[in-house]
DNA sequence: ATAGGGTTAG
């Protein structure tokens, strides 16, 4: 009963089965303004415009009056009927149209009923749908495809992976909309790399949906080379499979390498919209590159109402320390999220501006905006940023009760920073003990780092240790442990952490520095003498540390517990490839311009109180930006308020 | 009829 014939109808026009009650047919037909004679065929007429019309009252209507008399539509609008259900949400709609196809026993084409278990799996009720899946004779890759999709979509990997075997066993043939699907919820590299073989196997790896859903599981378990490849191989390629690639770089922290593709892909010919767009400005992020930012940030104008781009946009500004420009963008936003305000607040501490940070954070609770866990890791680090220790321990103490999240790891890791800070250190190994959650390198490197401050031995050797057994590759910290005991004439202990080092293969990495100048950026690395003008520099270098020791200036040795960086040879020391970039900034940028350096270890002792000074000398504001804080020197103050 | 890429954290 697919097509009514006239036969048909004149059987169901005298005596209908009363599915529904009869008032509601005579207000429909009513309504219809069907005459009797025409009524059958015109009904169907009726319902058919109705639905092309996506007149959805009208149509369940006509649908209702159709299911009274036991006629039946063709596939084809039914699935209209049905994306106008979806497109409203009309539910409970769409349950009234399944029960008319499957009435009197009625089994729809295969077609139509992938197309309403889509419909469920759209509402998000994948019971519904797996039920119909469940019952139907004939299914196709299609119906098994909706399926895996759904799972992969809610993030059910198993159940997705299982239908995938339970589809090749039934001799069902995975196309490419299957695997770009199964892909998503490849939940480990074994899987991952079983699916690609069959990807080959059957040629389906030149399909952009495979290729860039490949690239994107390759880059989610950080096998950026393998992404690379699958990229690499491309002959087919479209504008996602590069963003693909370069969001791909641009999480795993390699914004060269993002930023590298990026040109290749304008070279190619691909224009750039929001998601490429967001993925570029997180690689400007990651480098600091404030100039390049502020270009992408011109075709950003285009997207403005783009939520996401513009808080990737936000953190850019935030996190390459030109809080003007993050707030100018955070005041004209149209839309903000939790994620916007987590951000500007996050932004507003690390730069230094914590009282800012926490009264941004009461209007935000003001306008009702719920903050999320970042938010309280944001809040947490302006209460330690500012010595807030009390407003800190209030927030710490209260998270669970005032926003009903639960302290992990971040919000800790804060609290230790904040009583490390304030000198409360054996608080702060009490807090590290209570953790519920198991502490992590970067836990233990916060209260290795309020030792360093506060020059306690025997606590930093055992943070040290901690962190060696979480992070065996943690150069840095081999190198501080070994000054420690050396430090303290443990020899022994000294040549255990070398020998340690050699076996682990483990080597120091050089101390680098980045400053971008007339959009050209400059590296320094300690002992590289390859810059063009290394020579000047050295020169420059060397006057400006004479006549600051004029004014005060005592180059720090005494940096054991305190050098956390390895760059700890005393005549490297002035050296240093911060105050090789400093220099080489106030040669280079007009006076009144800030001189912005990136680091990829953290600052010293030494180059923190030189370039205090250097800043009220030059008059000039400078900042640093180390792998984990913001330092903006100015007027012989640094805004970490000699905490770092 | 079924598929792929983006934002906040110590």
């Amino acid at each position: 009963m697919k097509t009514i014939s006239s036969k048909v109808v004149k059987k169901f026009v005298t005596k209908p089965p009363s599915l529904l009650s009869s008032t509601a047919s005579l207000t429909s037909i009513a309504s219809f303004n069907v005459s009797n004679k025409a009524f059958p065929s015109s009904l169907l007429d009726d319902f058919t415009k109705f639905c092309y019309q996506r007149d959805l009252p009208r149509a369940m209507q006509a649908l209702e009056l159709m299911h009274t008399h036991c006629i039946r539509a063709d596939c084809i609008t039914y699935s209209e009927l049905i994306k106008c259900c979806l497109a409203r949400r009309a539910i409970q709609h769409g349950k009234r149209i399944h029960v008319h196809l499957f009435s009197n026993g009625h089994v729809p084409k295969t077609f139509l009923i992938n197309i309403l278990i889509n419909m469920y799996v759209k509402f998000g009720l994948l019971h519904d749908a797996q039920d119909v899946f469940d019952k139907m004779p004939d299914r196709n890759v299609v119906s098994w495809t909706t399926m895996i999709s759904a799972y992969s979509a809610a993030k059910l990997n198993d159940k997705a992976l299982e239908f995938l075997v339970l589809m090749l066993r039934e001799g069902v043939r995975p196309n490419m909309f299957t695997y770009s699907s199964v892909l998503r919820a490849c939940d480990g590299l074994f899987n991952l790399r079983q699916l690609h073989c069959c990807i080959i196997k059957i040629g389906l790896d030149s399909d952009v949906f495979v290729r860039s859903a490949l690239i994107d599981v390759y880059s989610r378990w950080g096998e950026l080379e393998n992404a690379l490849r699958v990229f690499d191989e491309m002959v087919t390629g479209d504008l996602v499979v590069w963003s693909s690639i370069i969001a791909g770089f641009a999480q795993n922290s390699d914004g060269d390498e993002a930023l590298r593709l990026f040109k290749r892909m304008k070279r190619a010919g691909f224009l750039a919209q929001q998601t490429t767009l967001t993925s570029v400005l997180r690689a400007c992020t990651g480098l600091a590159l404030l100039e390049l930012g502020r270009q992408v940030h011109v075709h950003v104008l285009k997207y403005d109402q783009d939520l996401i781009l513009n808080n990737a946009l936000l953190d850019m500004y935030c996190k390459c320390g030109s809080l003007e420009d993050a707030n100018a963008v955070f005041v004209r936003m149209v839309e903000k999220d939790v994620i916007s305000w987590s951000t500007m607040i996050a932004g507003l501490a690390q730069n230094g501006y914590s009282k800012e940070a926490l009264k941004l954070f009461e209007s935000m609770k003001v306008l009702g905006i719920k903050p999320n866990y970042v938010t309280i890791v944001g809040v947490l680090f302006a209460c330690s940023h500012a010595g807030l220790v009390e407003e800190g321990l209030y927030y710490f103490h209260s998270m669970k009760e005032l926003f009903g999240i639960d302290p992990g790891r971040e919000h800790y890791g804060c609290m230790i920073d904040l009583l490390g800070r304030a000198g409360r250190l054996s608080e702060a190994v009490d807090l590290i003990n209570e953790m519920e959650c198991e502490p992590d390198a970067v836990t233990w490197r916060a209260l290795l780092n309020a030792c360093r401050v506060h020059r306690n031995v025997d606590v930093a050797i055992h943070a040290a240790k901690q962190i060696l057994r979480l992070d065996p590759q943690d150069a840095g910290t081999y190198v501080l442990l070994s000054n420690i005991y050396a430090n303290t004439q443990r020899w022994n202990d000294v040549a255990e952490v070398r020998r340690a080092m050699t076996n682990r293969g483990i080597k120091k990495e050089p101390g680098c520095s980045w400053i971008e100048v007339s959009k050209q950026i400059h590296a320094f690395i300690l002992g590289d003498r390859s810059h063009p003008q290394i020579r000047e520099i050295n020169i420059q270098l060397n006057q400006l540390i004479y006549k600051l020791m004029g004014v005060g200036y005592v180059p720090d040795t005494n940096f054991v517990l305190q050098d956390l960086e390895g760059e700890q040879m005393q005549d490297s020391l002035r050296y240093h490839s911060e105050k090789l970039a400093i220099v080489f900034g106030l040669m280079s940028l007009p006076r009144g311009q800030t001189i912005r350096i990136r680091k990829n270890l953290r600052i010293c002792g030494d180059c923190h109180l030189f370039t205090k000074l250097l800043a009220k000398m030059e008059q000039r504001i400078i900042v640093i930006r180390d792998p984990v804080r913001y330092h903006h020197f100015q007027d012989g103050l640094c805004s970490c308020g000699d905490f770092w």
